[in-house]
DNA sequence: TGCGGCTATTG
DNA sequence: CACAATAGCCGCAG
């Protein structure tokens, strides 16, 4: 039998390679397929209704996308549940129980000893609890224990939809939130693509850069080692004296208090003061730079995570840490820029490359509703008006602004702060508002909805009122969530953009293979250069809009076509 | 073995 | 060296 779905209709899908899949839509059509026939009917539904399409979590996205089917509009209750409530902690479990207003600490665990023998759910007792939990044994696996699991599974994700649908709605003052759920939706479904797709690299050039610092390849442990003990050895004759290890830090001061250097620290930017004192620092450094090399971004490092198409590959995560930016592993969101140039299209394409310029600004902007500061938007340099407003140079007066932003109150950006203050009230009073009610312990909410909390982070521990730690410790909190506001903005902003241009390059060919927080870089067909970059600077007037409708912040990207990331900028 | 401190890299 | 992140090595406690 053949269920209909209605065009853009919201299908409820639950998906397993082994067990199939299983499709409930918000009218009541449904439909099971095993895994021979799964993936076809999904592709077949995505093209002939297009719906919307609610799944549980990343690793229904990732099969997805292992099983070759891309969606283009879907709906992650984990995603949207991190959106609502905060934090990273998420699963089916606490969804449900959030969706269900259960109180998470009541979520069963499965007994340790019952997992040896968990094959399918208990017969007794149904997916949801007479406590209103779902089954353990069901979040475990036993929802797909065969295709009327998965049934039930996605009938139950459809409720959550419905729940989280109602919660959004409810926000107050936060029209976008709806608009954000779907985004940060798309963009958990582009974090599971860029998982699979990878970046591309030339590991030839990858392997020359990384040996202009450490040498050729080691060929085994021992000749490792041996290369380490040279690049020591390079340091440790400036001053021959015993025992000195480079990677303890205290041993670093003691060789250093040798050649009558005296510091509190050792970090690069304090040692690069000194560089004229004793040859030994910058032989210091030299040997900083290589070990960084060594250690992190080496041979090693190309091995474990670059496959054999030349494709380098770590884990997304769509909103992690404090306020929802995307997160990467294996080095793709600090690759050092000399690593760059190993950065490079795929014959045949191109990398059409972009980045919105001076964006949390921009988003102060919008987010305060600052008139005089949304006027300054519409400079392309929007500090340079600034900087005439306050009677300050330009550099100072972006000192000024991040230092607002990030909740600075000493140096250079404290005196031309207090211009701020009386030039643009409203920005700073809404910087200041966040900081007083995250100072007290309040959780904060985004533009977007996101929520910040602040109540768990409260915990002090042993102390004796309030004290200097105390204070220290609000303090702390102000600054963590003063910045949240923008820099959790900024990243919905950022993500609206992405699925955008994820979505329009998809029909060119083309792929985003890189987030960087206010960068995209997207792998294309080199005949479908031009329009690519047409899409990513027409998706940020696009983003503009369907994340603050109505708002007369001007937002602006440098965009440009390369064979290879450094030759960008 | 786990965790905090130090360091380096990025936006 | 403000805000965020990942990641490596070291010393120290358990």
């Amino acid at each position: 039998m053949t269920a209909t779905f209605a065009p853009g209709e919201c299908v409820a899908v639950a998906f397993h390679p082994g067990t199939g899949a299983a499709v409930v839509g918000e009218h009541g059509g449904t439909a099971a397929w095993p895994p021979g026939r799964a993936d076809d009917e999904i592709a077949r539904l995505e093209r002939s209704a297009g719906p919307r399409w609610i799944w549980w979590g990343p690793d229904t996205a990732r099969a997805l996308v292992a099983a070759g089917v891309r969606p283009a509009r879907c709906w992650d209750l984990d995603a949207v549940h991190r959106l609502l409530h905060g934090g990273w902690r998420s699963g089916p479990a606490r969804v449900w129980a959030a969706a269900n207003e259960l109180d998470a600490a009541g979520i069963p665990t499965i007994a340790p000893v019952d997992l040896f023998h968990l094959e399918s759910p208990d017969a007794g007792e149904g997916v949801v609890r007479a406590d209103g939990h779902l089954d353990p044994g069901w979040v475990e696996g036993g929802w797909h224990a065969d295709l009327e699991c998965l049934s039930e599974w996605a009938e139950l994700a459809l409720q959550v939809q419905r729940a989280q649908d109602a919660a959004l709605a409810e926000l107050d003052r936060r029209p976008a939130a709806p608009a954000t759920a779907r985004a940060e939706s798309a963009a958990s479904l582009l974090c599971a693509e860029l998982e699979h797709d990878g970046l591309p690299i030339e590991v030839p050039t990858a392997e020359a850069i990384i040996a202009t610092y450490i040498g050729p390849r080691p060929t085994d442990a021992t000749d490792e080692a041996r290369l380490a003990a040279v690049r020591d050895e390079l340091v440790l004759r400036h001053l021959p004296i015993g025992d000195i290890d480079l990677r303890n830090p205290a041993n670093v001061k003691s060789l250093l208090r040798r050649a009558g250097i005296e510091v509190p620290d050792t970090r690069a930017w304090r040692l690069e003061q000194l560089r004229d004192r004793h040859p030994i620092i910058e032989a210091l450094l030299a040997w900083r730079k290589a070990e960084r090399i060594a250690t992190t971004f080496g041979y090693r490092w190309l091995d474990e995570h670059v496959g054999p198409d030349g494709r380098l590959r770590g884990r997304w995560s769509s909103s992690d840490g404090a306020a929802g930016r995307m997160t990467a592993t294996a080095g793709l969101h600090n690759l050092p820029a000399e690593l760059r140039p190993a950065v490079v299209a795929e014959s045949g394409r191109v990398f059409v490359r972009a980045d919105l310029g001076q964006i949390e600004p921009r988003i102060l902007a919008a987010v305060s509703g600052d008139e005089s500061l949304i006027a300054a938007t519409l400079d392309d340099d929007m500090y340079a008006p600034v900087a005439a407003r306050l009677g300050v140079t330009r550099d100072i007066a972006k000192v000024a602004v991040l230092g607002a932003m990030y909740g600075q109150t000493t140096g250079q950006g404290a005196v031309a702060l207090r211009g701020l203050e009386s030039a643009y009230p409203t920005a700073m009073g809404y910087l200041d508002d966040a900081a007083r009610r995250a100072e007290g312990g309040n959780d904060l909410r985004t533009r977007g909805g996101r929520r910040v909390p602040m109540s768990a982070s409260t915990d002090s521990g042993n102390d004796d009122g309030p004290g200097r730690e105390e204070r220290s410790r609000a303090a702390a909190r102000g600054r963590y969530g003063r910045n949240a506001m923008i820099q959790g903005a900024a990243a919905e902003f950022f993500k609206t953009w992405a699925v955008i241009v994820r979505a329009r390059a998809a029909t060119h060919g083309a792929q985003i293979v890189l987030c960087l927080h206010d960068e995209l870089l997207v792998h294309a067909p080199g005949d479908a250069a031009d329009a690519v970059r047409d899409i990513v600077d027409d998706g940020v007037q696009e983003a503009r809009y369907r994340w603050s409708p109505g708002a007369g912040v001007r937002f602006v990207a440098d965009t440009s076509v390369v064979s290879r990331w450094s030759d960008a900028k």
